[in-house]
DNA sequence: TTACCTGCAAAGAGTTTGCAGGTAG
DNA sequence: CTACCTGCAAACTCTTTGCAGGTAA
């Protein structure tokens, strides 16, 4: 478990001041082995479990400056919300349609994609599968 | 081109009334060669520009009952707004971040895509390749 | 005639913004 | 002290819904 002093670094040293409410998120969202998937509402949700009942506009504020500075990434879902992810490395997706649960899959378990086809005067800047699943029945 | 008969027994075959509105939606996504991407608005717009005026609520309420019948598929793009696609059939996307542009890319010119990783109780429902792509600078 | 459909306006959900007060440096 | 940050409320965008009037069969 890493220590306040872990995320008031890396705020400061991203130019973002280290107040009590983006520590609190960081503490949220970084402080952990695995990925972490989340929409504003589930994050909210989780602040105000831990009694961190910080407004909207300000939790809004944070994760669009956390992504811009590459701590975060949103990830391409038809839905109607936002999602986040604190893995920022290409990878791909389950996405769970019944649970609306975002999986993980690692790019080492996912065969080459060979895209066959070319647009003059662009750039392919990522490649990302969607996998959809659904309970097996 | 196709007379509104076509679009007037392909509604009326779907259990769908043939209305004016219908009809000029049908017209407007369907007699085309290829396929069609279109948001709610561009689609109004579109209308607007045949001097075709129709309340969005039927708009939304037209594109979600084709949606329902098959004839649209609607499209995993992290933007705001919600992409639909008169390909309904598998098939992968560019999507060009800086026009908001979707651009198809058949399966025949994306390689077999491996997935190396399973989820117990679940299965597999679509894989969807999104290559974003940006201006070759 | 009856069930279905349209269009308006209101309501909802998610997100952004303006601004006054608060805080880090 | 000053620039930056927070939180409230209002505003905004996209989408859905309730309902009265209209239309297809």
């Amino acid at each position: 478990m890493s220590n306040n002093k872990t995320f008031i670094d890396k705020l400061r040293s991203s130019g973002l001041r280290p107040t009590k409410q983006r520590i609190e998120i960081s503490k949220l969202l970084f402080d952990r082995i695995k990925t972490f998937h989340f929409t504003i509402n589930t994050l909210n949700d989780d602040l105000l479990k831990k009694n961190q009942k910080i407004s909207l506009a300000t939790i809004y504020n944070t994760i669009h400056a956390f992504k811009k500075k590459g701590y975060l990434k949103q990830i391409s879902i038809s839905a109607d919300k936002s999602y986040f992810d604190t893995n920022v490395t290409n990878h791909h997706h389950f996405f769970n349609e019944s649970t609306n649960e975002l999986i993980d899959i690692h790019n080492s378990d996912v065969g080459n994609i060979k895209i066959y086809k070319t647009i003059p005067g662009k750039k392919i800047t990522s490649v990302e599968v969607l996998v959809k699943i659904a309970n097996n029945n």
